[in-house]
DNA sequence: GAGCACTGC
């Protein structure tokens, strides 16, 4: 008999080993089927290692000879880098040796790697340069489940791919529910191996359960439905802290502005509660929150403290927290919306699907077992649809059209989509590359315009934008607008009731143009008198990380353009708003007018926006210079339908004849 | 006079 010190404390491994993971067992079997077929599904839940272990098995089989690679993508980056620093540690080796990833910006490979971690993004890229992803001998597909559209269209790819490389094999990693689309898609057409009783060729995609999870979860309905989920859950929260043990609450909500209203009735109804029993914290979650106040919600709570985290979709495949016990959805999620005819994209409150109910439950047994509450009766459960309609489905499909045709698809109305967008979609999607000059009269590629848009890592209105600019005599600028708009997030950080803080410190760097010019100030700033450093920032109530971004998206794009043999002369003096520069910022604005000149818009007495068909009414984001400014003709770079409001955002004044001057065509007839 | 689900090249 071993003698235990029962008194010692334990430390916790910090990787489960990999023996010991439920995928072990099916390593075999696993290798025997993606010895003997093309494809292989592997259904698995969160922490079976499939993403981990599977590579490696792959490699020590054998799959890297001759100098192949195996392949494995990720929806996202931060995936692709912590999975392959994982595998790297029980491969024995430093990252970016034997085992590497690689990221936009971030390429950790050598001459040695021979697995390699990307985003389905990236892969799609390399398919560029190297058609037939010819340095693979196994890609796998992780997490293609959650159907974004990189990985959607990546899987259309391979399907082509696979038919000139039969040596290829591939691995798609889904959740339990879709195994079979992705079967069906792989398998069609019925090949002629169709056996006579009609049942389909199981030779190209053959499927592979592991096992699932090791913790029970109790799902609990409501007996009738609630009209306010809002208060609902805040109420559920409470029963749950008086009448459950131990255990931290995940509670899934739609919003920023239903979050921070949740966070605030929690604590004021939670200091009500009598002294003594263990006390509530409270604390937001949502991808926009600074990461500093993110980091909250993955310590421990003090003593005495029950973690309740209000948090939007970002909980349900990309962040986990340990510790959750019971998990509160509201049975609602925030979509994307695109309408083809208007153009205009939208966020709507919307049911979530069943796949997506069972995903959110999933978060309550990581650690043990754990409770779900659905906001919902079990009869509106059964009304859901079963799964998400893809991203594909429901977004501005241009830069994806671009991407297909440069990889030599001419007929994207015939692409083998794992499920086809809306015509009107692709239709939409086709008339704006044509107005944009990207395609011909045949809808081909230009040469070599539409190729070079293609490659650049900026949306295509954009990336006319950026060709443009050389005419105009204004790249360098254009390009620091180029970086600026696609970040993607706020520039500016907004702490709690400091609102008015924020918006003095933007007008230091307010341009009477618009917001473009203004971006363009703020980055000159940053980079020349705040050298780069996160103390102008943090003086300025600007985004550190943001502005490094930038730095790195204009450098990038700069490689791009002189890739091409476009020059890019950044010996002119910096922006200022000198006499000498006002005809500089004309340049500008009239360089974004040939490249958005399909987001134009007209100020109308009342002060808000109309559209150049006059259609819709735009309103000007509060985040602009425009907000409550005098203006009379101006093009944006986006624009947002929220609840009934439709918003313009990153607006700047432009003059009416310019649209004409560079768009004659797109408004011959109005 | 008032606001933004989440990714990615």
């Amino acid at each position: 008999m071993a003698d235990f010190d029962l008194g010692a404390a334990f430390i916790p491994a910090l990787h489960k080993p990999a023996e010991l993971l439920p995928i072990a067992k099916h390593r075999e079997a696993l290798l025997y089927l993606v010895e003997t077929s093309p494809v292989t599904i592997v259904v698995g839940q969160t922490g079976s290692g499939k993403s981990t272990q599977i590579p490696q098995f792959l490699e020590r089989a054998g799959w890297c000879a001759d100098g192949k690679i195996i392949g494995i993508t990720q929806p996202r980056r931060v995936a692709a880098t912590t999975v392959a620093l994982r595998v790297a540690e029980e491969f024995g080796c430093e990252v970016g040796k034997e085992v590497g990833y690689s990221i936009r910006f971030e390429d950790v490979t050598s001459g040695s790697t021979r697995i390699k971690f990307l985003t389905d993004g990236l892969l799609i890229r390399e398919a560029l340069v190297d058609p037939l992803l010819s340095r693979y001998s196994v890609i796998m597909v992780d997490e293609a489940h959650e159907r974004s559209i990189s990985s959607d269209i990546l899987l259309g790819l391979l399907k082509k791919i696979r038919k000139k490389r039969p040596d290829l094999r591939i691995i798609i990693s889904s959740a339990t529910l879709q195994a079979e689309d992705f079967r069906n898609f792989f398998s069609e057409p019925k090949e002629q191996k169709e056996g006579p009783d009609g049942k389909q060729n199981d030779d190209i995609a053959s499927i592979i359960s592991l096992e699932g999870r090791t913790y029970p979860i109790d799902i609990l309905y409501l007996e009738t439905p609630t009209e306010n989920y809002l208060e609902k859950a805040i109420s559920t929260v409470f029963e749950i802290h008086t009448n459950e043990p131990k255990g931290d609450i995940l509670v899934f909500l739609t919003g920023r502005e239903e979050i921070d209203q949740a966070v605030q009735a929690v604590a004021e109804r939670s200091a009500q509660l009598r002294a003594g029993s263990q006390s509530i914290l409270p604390l937001p979650l949502y991808a926009g929150l600074p990461a500093d106040q993110q980091m909250y919600v993955f310590e421990e709570a003090p003593e005495n403290f029950r973690k309740v985290i209000f948090s939007t979709n970002v909980s349900e495949a990309s962040v986990t927290i340990d510790g959750i016990v019971y998990v509160v959805d509201s049975g609602f999620v925030k979509l994307r919306a695109y309408n083809p005819r208007t153009g205009i994209e939208s966020l709507t409150v919307t049911p979530v699907s069943k796949a997506s109910a069972a995903q959110r439950a999933g978060r309550a047994g990581r650690t043990k077992p754990g409770k779900c509450f659905r906001l919902y009766t079990e009869e509106t459960y059964q009304s859901l649809p079963d799964s998400t309609v893809p991203e594909i489905q429901r977004s501005n499909l241009a830069p994806f059209i671009l991407q297909l045709k440069a990889l030599g698809i001419d007929n994207v109305l015939r692409f083998d989509f794992l499920t086809p967008p809306p015509a009107e979609l692709m239709i939409r999607a086709l008339e704006l590359l044509y107005s944009l000059g990207a395609l011909d009269d045949y809808a081909k590629l230009t040469r070599p315009l539409g190729l070079r848009m293609a490659e650049l890592a900026v949306e295509p209105m954009m990336a006319k934008t950026l060709l443009s600019a050389p005419s105009f005599g204004c790249l360098s600028e254009i390009l620091t607008i180029a970086a600026m708009t696609s970040l993607g997030g706020n520039i500016w950080i907004q702490h709690e009731g400091e609102k008015k803080k924020t918006e003095s410190a933007r007008w230091k760097f307010a341009a009477e143009e618009g917001d473009h010019l203004t971006l363009l100030n703020v980055y000159q700033a940053f980079v020349t008198k705040g050298r780069k450093e996160s103390r102008f920032c943090h003086e300025n109530l600007l985004n550190f990380k943001l502005m490094e971004r930038a730095v790195s998206i204009r450098a990038q794009l700069k490689r791009y353009l002189e890739r091409f043999g476009i020059n890019v002369d950044e010996s002119l003096a910096p922006h200022s708003t000198s006499a000498p520069a006002s005809n500089k910022a004309e340049q500008i604005r009239r360089c974004l007018t040939a490249g958005y000149f399909a987001h134009a818009a007209r100020m109308q007495p009342d002060g808000t926006f109309r559209n150049v068909s006059g259609t819709t009414v735009l309103h000007a984001h509060p985040s602009s210079i425009m907000f409550n400014r005098k203006a009379d003709w101006v093009i944006f770079h986006e624009v947002v339908e929220t609840g009934n409001k439709t918003f313009i955002r990153d607006i700047s004044r432009i003059e009416k004849a310019w649209l004409l001057e560079y768009a004659p065509e797109f408004y011959k007839s109005s």
